[in-house]
DNA sequence: TATCAGGTAA
DNA sequence: AAAAATACCTGATA
């Protein structure tokens, strides 16, 4: 039997889809490679400088990969490429920074040659404040600064600076929490506390998680405070999910009310424990005005900062975060994919990948719920096919997207799924109201009035509703109730992070199985991005089945 | 004290 | 490459 992957000298990898070993190769290119392309039969993953740092800080080993691609290559390997591995991999922790004295860090170099092109860096030699036998001495306030400076440089360093610890105060865990259930992390919790903190190095403490949606990302940030115990800021996206970090701290930890603050718009109480918004950190009245708000992470003693998902983390918390590389770091996400390429930021500044649990491992063991993935592909009517020819290149999209067909689709699918609790998604409000009249099922927007939302959501979990229509709002709404079926109708672009997040929606584990189903008009723009859509799933193991509705 | 409308930001 | 949602603040209303 021959092997199912193509090395090729330009670094990406082709992998046999249809090969007995696909599975097996495919949780093995994760671990050091990115998916780019993944049409039917063969899928495109491509080895970057950055997809090897993770691996490398993951401290899966150089040896391990090259047996690996020896073992599934169909050809011999190409020996740049071998090279190039050996060279980006070996090139995290070649430059190591640690503290030399109370003003001043020393970047060591162990490698001659990448020293001289450090000293002679345009971009990088404003940093340098005198050379030493074995590297370079910078600014302690440069700390940030430098990191981010190197990484746009193609130099990932290894911070060895150590932290500062901030106020003490005690965490410990509950053994059954407030509503009485059992508690405690489960293994893979477990784990990737232990990866992020790594009790007594001094390399632990700063990085990222990833976690699937409904994995627990909230328990990890609960053990990662535990663990530390410190006063701790944490930073999330939006007021519903403060008050549920609220929540979670309160029930699963012995805290008591006092020591956890809420700073947002409608209360400004800083605690030892204190949870507040990326838009609170970021706002301004006016565009002349400064952010204020960021001293909230300079002018506290923070042992500890948690970023919530992190994916969404704006460029403005980056800048600030640079100022902050003392403190302890934990960013927690479902898919550490931006559409804006801003991967090598999230690296230098908040650490790099410390844990990562592949969906369908907790598919497996049940943590998850199990998903079937379908794309429907419709044809346009004649009339909007005519539109569409015409049409601008941007105004396309949009036409795809509203393709009226889907509602006839809509209706046969709500019609197979008699049963179950369904949502059907989508972008446009001017489509989601033509579906919302013609099926006469009620819709959640932005507009909706939280007590509306509240009192819709409450009748979808008795059940006395079983499908809801919902907007964007469902992207962000930590509270909309759990399906089990969802319909998606349209999305953004090639968002593979929405992808993902809405795949999540249906995942909390249930009696029945769980069913995705996306509509794109065929052979348009729309198709295209849905193709951009579906990579992160796939490499997580997700196959979308494909069928026709002309 | 709570709620709502309107404006701004990103 | 675009639309929608959110959160902030202010000032009015109940």
């Amino acid at each position: 039997m021959s092997s199912p992957l193509i090395v090729q000298s330009d670094h990406t990898l082709l992998l046999e889809v249809e090969h007995d070993q696909y599975v097996e190769c495919r949780d093995f290119l994760v671990l050091f490679a990115e998916l780019v392309k993944s049409p039917e039969f063969i899928h495109t993953y491509k080895i970057t400088p950055l997809s090897l740092w993770n691996a490398a800080a993951l401290e899966i080993s150089l040896q391990e990969i090259f047996d690996g691609l020896q073992n599934f290559s169909k050809y011999p390997l190409p020996a740049n490429v071998l090279a190039d591995i050996q060279e980006w991999y070996a090139s995290y922790g070649k430059l190591v920074l640690q503290k030399e004295s109370k003003n001043r860090l020393l970047l060591q170099v162990e490698d001659t040659t990448i020293l001289e092109r450090l000293i002679h860096d345009k971009s990088l030699k404003s940093f340098w404040l005198e050379e030493s036998s074995n590297g370079l001495f910078v600014a302690a306030s440069e700390r940030g600064n430098v990191k981010y400076a190197l990484i746009k440089a193609g130099y990932p360093v290894k911070d060895l600076c150590g932290y500062l610890s901030g106020e003490d105060l005690v965490v410990s865990l509950r053994d059954t929490d407030l509503e009485g259930n059992p508690f405690a992390l489960r293994d893979y919790q477990q784990d990737a506390v232990d990866a992020f903190y790594h009790a007594g190095r001094k390399t632990g403490g700063n990085g990222i998680i990833v976690l699937p949606c409904g994995s627990g990302k909230t328990i990890i940030g609960l053990g990662a405070i535990a663990s530390i115990s410190n006063h701790t800021l944490i930073v999330t996206t939006n007021n519903v999910s403060v008050h549920q970090w609220q929540h979670e701290l309160l029930s699963k930890t012995y805290l008591s009310p006092d020591d956890i603050g809420e700073y947002t718009g409608m209360l400004k109480k800083i605690r030892p424990i204190t949870i507040t918004t990326y838009q609170m950190l970021t706002h301004r009245k006016s565009k002349e005005d400064s952010m204020n708000n960021l001293d909230l992470f300079t002018n506290y003693n923070w042992g500890l900062i948690v970023y919530d998902e992190v994916h969404l983390l704006p460029a403005p918390i980056f800048r600030a975060t640079t100022d902050i590389q003392a403190k302890r770091r934990l960013g927690l996400t479902a898919t550490l994919v931006r559409e804006d390429g801003k991967e090598d930021d999230v690296f230098a500044l908040i650490g790099p990948k410390r844990y990562d649990v592949p969906w369908k491992t907790l598919e497996s063991r049940g943590y998850i719920a199990e998903a079937f993935c379908t794309e429907y592909r419709l044809q346009l009517p004649p009339d909007e096919e005519l539109a569409y020819a015409h049409a601008q290149k941007r105004e396309r999209f949009r036409i795809a997207s509203e393709n009226s067909k889907k509602i006839e689709l809509v209706e046969e699918l709500l019609a197979d799924h008699a049963d179950d609790y369904i949502l059907v998604i989508g972008q446009y409000i001017t489509q989601l109201n033509a579906l919302a009249n013609h099926l006469k099922y009620p819709l959640i927007t932005g507009k909706t009035k939280h007590t509306e939302r509240e009192k819709l959501y409450g009748d979808f979990k008795t059940g006395k509703i079983k499908v809801l229509i919902v907007s964007k709002v469902a992207n962000f709404a930590v509270d909309l109730p759990d399906a089990n079926v969802l319909i998606q109708i349209s999305g953004s672009f090639g968002s593979r992070q929405e992808e993902a997040q809405r795949l999540g929606r249906i995942l909390r584990p249930k009696k029945q199985s769980s069913f995705f189903y996306t509509l794109v008009s065929k052979g348009t723009d729309e198709q295209r991005f849905s193709v951009n859509r579906q990579l992160f799933l796939v490499e997580q193991g997700y196959r979308y089945h494909i069928e026709y509705f002309e």
